[in-house]
DNA sequence: CGAATGATACCCT
DNA sequence: GGGTATCATTCGG
């Protein structure tokens, strides 16, 4: 057990437990990405402890998959996805913004699941001061995949980082986990590209939830 | 609504 | 090798 688990349990009585196991992400995509709403994305810095519980998540397959950053194949960018399961997959995105992916098994060659939006509970105010919009309210902080890692400083050096050794950062599982019927289903955003790989339902969120992110 | 901002992938010589 | 269209987004006007 880490030290930075205990301050987690210590930090609150809903107390998230050890860091996900590397088996919990030794399923499909689409599963990983259902079964990690609720769960807890927990960040280490200079600044000490933060972190919140993931809202919204979408999954995203192997070369087959058009909407895929894998659809290429493995490239230089895309390498953790084609690596072991539960290490992260950072990217640069419209030369400014950086999304964290979760790395899980598709089809014995590549997957991933997008953290597009945490619900921010731990070390808000630190988060807040890493924002571009620090006076947003605190539920909409981390609304979009790009606002997570600015709120919790992840950024590309954590690409590849193993996110089943609960240090740096990590996820932890809350108990219960959220019930089928406040689960929402649907389409990944920003994928109209991917023909009918775009009509996919593997996006999933905490229905009616403010902090999942909302198009413009 | 459109700018910001740079890595990447893909097509061409 | 080099040029360039595109991008799993966000913010201010």
């Amino acid at each position: 057990m880490s030290t930075a688990s205990a301050d987690v349990r210590g930090a609150l009585a809903d107390a998230p437990s050890a860091p996900l196991s590397r088996e919990f992400f030794a399923r499909p995509t689409e599963i990983v990405a259902r079964e990690l709403l609720g769960a807890w994305l927990l960040r280490t810095t200079d600044d000490g402890l933060c972190g919140g519980r993931i809202v919204e998540a979408e999954a995203y397959g192997g070369p087959e998959d058009l909407a895929s950053h894998a659809r290429a194949g493995r490239t230089r960018r895309t390498t953790p996805m084609f690596g072991p399961v539960g290490h992260a997959y950072v990217y640069l995105i419209y030369g400014m913004h950086e999304c964290l992916n979760v790395v899980a098994f598709r089809g014995r060659e590549a997957g991933a699941v997008l953290i597009r939006a945490i619900e921010p509970l731990l070390g808000v105010d630190q988060i807040r001061r890493r924002r571009a919009r620090p006076n947003d309210p605190d539920w909409r902080l981390c609304s979009g995949p790009a606002r997570v890692s600015q709120g919790l400083a992840i950024d590309r050096s954590l690409d590849g980082h193993d996110l089943t050794a609960g240090e740096g950062l990590w996820l932890a599982a809350t108990t219960p986990a959220p019930p089928d019927h406040e689960v929402a289903v649907g389409t990944r955003v920003g994928v109209e590209y991917a023909g009918d790989w775009a009509a996919q339902h593997w996006r999933y969120w905490l229905a009616g939830h403010p902090s999942v992110s909302r198009r413009r």
